[in-house]
DNA sequence: TGTACATCAGTGAACGCGCGTTCACTGATGTAC
DNA sequence: TGTACATCAGTGAACGCGCGTTCACTGATGTAC
């Protein structure tokens, strides 16, 4: 029954529980944001004695870096998938959206306000490359419109300054998309999910919609 | 001496010694993050007891209120400035950037991550439209390019919902530059300050510019 | 100008709370012969 | 198949801490006659 590598009953519980206490973990941070995780509520949420998850977690800060780095996962795939599957960037877009409405609290652990004096882990940020790489994918092969001569003086910087895509094979043309990629869809992501348009009649989509209509150009 | 209105030296006293808590306040969100803040922590750097904080401010979150509202109010009165001296959009985004810049928590505790649960101060909802305002004025007189066809259809988007902008004689084009301005600009500036662009090997302001030269085309 | 009184700033003790984390322990589950 | 031992999950008590906030108080500063 025991094949070599797999995983005996009690490793199932104990991947079951982690998971368990992650779950409530993000449940908290919906309801309170993430400086208000704490590992006693989640216990006692659990009906469990707080000691216990030590059993699970060697500290507050390791779950939370586990969190981050679970958020960072879960984009990375989502984002990954999308390229995978031959999307252009209108269609990392809308996966994009998609993942960050369908959980706000998940989007900002990723890109919210930092906290000073706390840093993320370091694998963290190869997982940001890899999101990068999709996005170079899509750019590149995508969007093959003549550039206006507006861009020209920021296309001969990242030519330079590649380092970020060093191991792409993208043009610059391609590297100027995928930036404005990501910072036009962020800005407008996190404005929303921060309720900044709240009141003021308009709808985000509406907005979103126009920005892919210009990067797929 | 006493013109009537003119504040007695007890009075002089009092806003002073509120000025210094705001002070060291801002001092601490900077090194720890809102979530960070302490009056008793305040106290103790001020030389005093937790306690005689509060003859100055009713309680922590009345302390946070008055942050938030003197970070809008700041960021109101710099946008105004630059539109009220005759500045294009581009204009308005160096300021913008140079405020951001000059200290990144008081941005983010305008624009950052919002905390479920907490509810900013009413008042802070008129600031925010006056800050509207002084874009749509920025993005009225300046920008008389043609639109593309890409953008007919936000404009028309825009031109049936602006409750936002109901009292701003602002054509649609203009709504639209205002908004883009708003969303690109932030979008750019969060992930900067946010440490995002670190080690990538660009210049964020590289990119700024290049939405500027965009946005005033 | 001096005295009597009111106002107000600041203190120190205290309350109640929840936090992360440690430690010695009990009891159940798995492993070896 | 049954017994002896090791492993591990979870508990309860405890530590030390810092937090926001209240309260009764002292002492200084201002105001009224």
């Amino acid at each position: 029954m025991t094949v070599a590598g797999k995983e005996t009953p009690r490793e199932r519980y104990r991947a079951q529980l982690r998971a368990e206490i992650k779950e409530r973990a993000w449940e908290q941070i919906a309801a309170a944001g993430a400086s208000g995780l704490s590992l006693n509520a989640i216990a006692k949420q659990m009906g469990m004695s707080g000691p216990a998850l030590y059993r699970y977690f060697a500290s507050r800060d390791e779950l939370i870096s586990e969190l981050i780095r679970d958020a960072y996962r879960s984009l990375a795939d989502t984002v990954r998938t999308a390229a995978a599957s031959g999307a252009d960037l209108a269609g990392l877009g809308h996966a994009l959206r998609a993942w960050a409405l369908d959980d706000p609290q998940r989007y900002f652990l990723v890109y919210g306000t930092p906290v000073p004096g706390y840093h993320a882990p370091d694998d963290v940020t190869e997982i940001a490359s890899e999101i990068m790489e999709s996005l170079l994918d899509a750019a590149q092969s995508g969007g093959t419109a003549a550039d206006t001569p507006d861009d020209a003086r920021l296309e001969a910087h990242l030519a330079e300054h590649r380092r970020w895509a060093a191991d792409h094979p993208a043009s610059p043309a391609a590297l100027r998309r995928a930036l404005l990629f990501w910072t036009r869809l962020h800005g407008i992501l996190s404005l929303e999910l921060a309720g900044q348009f709240t009141g003021m009649g308009l709808d985000p989509a509406e907005l979103y919609e126009n920005e892919l209509r210009h990067l797929t150009r």
